[in-house]
DNA sequence: CCGGCGGAGGTTGCATGCAATCTCTTGACT
DNA sequence: AGTCAAGAGATTGCATGCAACCTCCGCCGG
């Protein structure tokens, strides 16, 4: 992530104010904080050493992304993620992404030589005999980041990074069975086939697989795991506030 | 625009932020303020009747949805619109708009009744010997709140609404002509009768032409006017003559 | 035992003050 | 005349103080 968002509409505010921003953004998509953990503005402020004033910036923005529930005079939390919300996540990502690709193979301006060297490093990272899954989550992201920017529509990528951002993705490929991690690389290779054959059809259709194979994933995972497990809580201390029922909502 | 965002992440602040958030929001959106303005602080907080601190907080909220051009330490002006962006827009809303309409006729949750009576004072205000368009504007703008809030997708509703809106389209039915206008209303009974038919792929599709036409509309409106015109700077003369070029326009 | 009430503690909401940064003008020098 | 530089003015960035509000606990009355 560049200092300046992809379209340039230069969301970034000042350093302080940036700088918690990023902090807090990363601690949320990490799991380092829980759902519905509290974000209390003088901790985070402590903490983060600056003022409250750009910690309640950064929160104002992690709310309109929905990354953080606001609620007037009593604070923000970190969103709880149900079913519901994984679906809906998914159901636009499963729409957008394909959109992006199909873009990107007709713009022909994706970088396929970058495309390819990720896929190697990916590909090296997870058939280890010990597989990096940081490594390879970071990667994942940069493909996808690369051939959505390829789309030329830069409202796209705001979109998509900025709004359908999910905590769960970033511990995605540790929920991947072996032959899912395979299938996911296969269609990495497929889609740099395509971008470069410059066929949308397939270009699209190969990305709408592979997001409705990672939607796959993680639904499966979720009904089993539930979504304690989603929003790293359980990845958390022993002894964690009571979790605030997350209910499981029955799928759209 | 009910005083909490749809999904409820609820990122209306406390009083005076949120009603600087919707002043500014108003006046750029109405094209009151025209494109590349500069927004300084002191005077909006003085022109509101607050402080500066929540003005800051309305204007990164814009910042974030992309209404605004942050640019540290300068200040924040009012985007301006041009060519691709509005093709970006359309292209995505051409995309999700369909979508939330596909969604809704398959959970056929959609209030056909309050649809129906939309559609029907909203032919009434544009057969009138003397069109009132705002009003037109405003029941367009809720028939499509409803259709995607019905889909059941909080966040598609959030994402078209937040990131996909221009100041344009708030004057939009001043630039249909005639015959495009009573498409318009056609579109909208046929996407009623769709969505009672409950077929979803009859919806789809009649919404995606809707986007589409309105889409060739803008463009061809923008083609010739120029950007200047859709930032409302040509608007503010106060006798809006409703151009009424007859303009036939090419079917999707 | 249960429900309503009031005060204390804690947290956010907003206003204000000051420092940092940018811009624009003025002036001197080449 | 053109270019560069320095200073004044203006504007944002951030820290802090105080008021408003919410929550929670203890207390009283039923």
């Amino acid at each position: 992530m560049g200092n300046v968002s992809p379209r340039g509409h230069a969301s970034d505010a000042g350093q302080a104010a940036e700088h918690a921003y990023r902090c807090i953004r990363e601690q949320i998509l990490s799991g380092e904080r829980s759902g519905g953990e509290w974000l209390r503005e003088d901790g985070l402020a402590e903490s983060i050493g600056v003022s409250r004033t750009p910690v309640r910036e950064a929160l104002r923005h992690l709310a309109a992304e929905g990354l953080v529930l606001y609620q007037r005079n009593r604070g923000v939390q970190v969103q709880t993620w149900t079913m519901s919300d994984l679906n809906e996540i998914y159901g636009l990502r499963s729409l957008l992404e394909p959109y992006g690709c199909r873009l990107a193979a007709t713009t022909g301006r994706a970088d396929l030589e970058a495309l390819s060297a990720m896929n190697s490093d990916m590909e090296h990272a997870a058939n280890a005999t010990q597989p990096d899954l940081d490594r390879v989550t970071e990667l994942n992201n940069d493909f996808h980041r690369l051939i959505i920017d390829a789309s030329g529509n830069a409202r796209l990528g705001d979109l998509v990074t900025s709004n359908l951002q999910v905590p769960l993705v970033r511990h995605t490929f540790s929920r991947y069975s072996r032959s899912s991690l395979q299938r996911s690389m296969a269609h990495h290779r497929e889609l740099v086939d395509a971008l470069r054959a410059e066929d949308p059809d397939w270009a699209e259709s190969v990305m709408r697989s592979h997001v409705h194979a990672a939607w796959s994933v993680m639904r499966r995972y979720f009904d089993k795991s539930g979504p304690e497990a989603a929003t790293g809580q359980s990845l958390e201390s022993p002894n964690q506030p009571p979790p605030e029922e997350a209910a499981a909502v029955p799928g759209s």
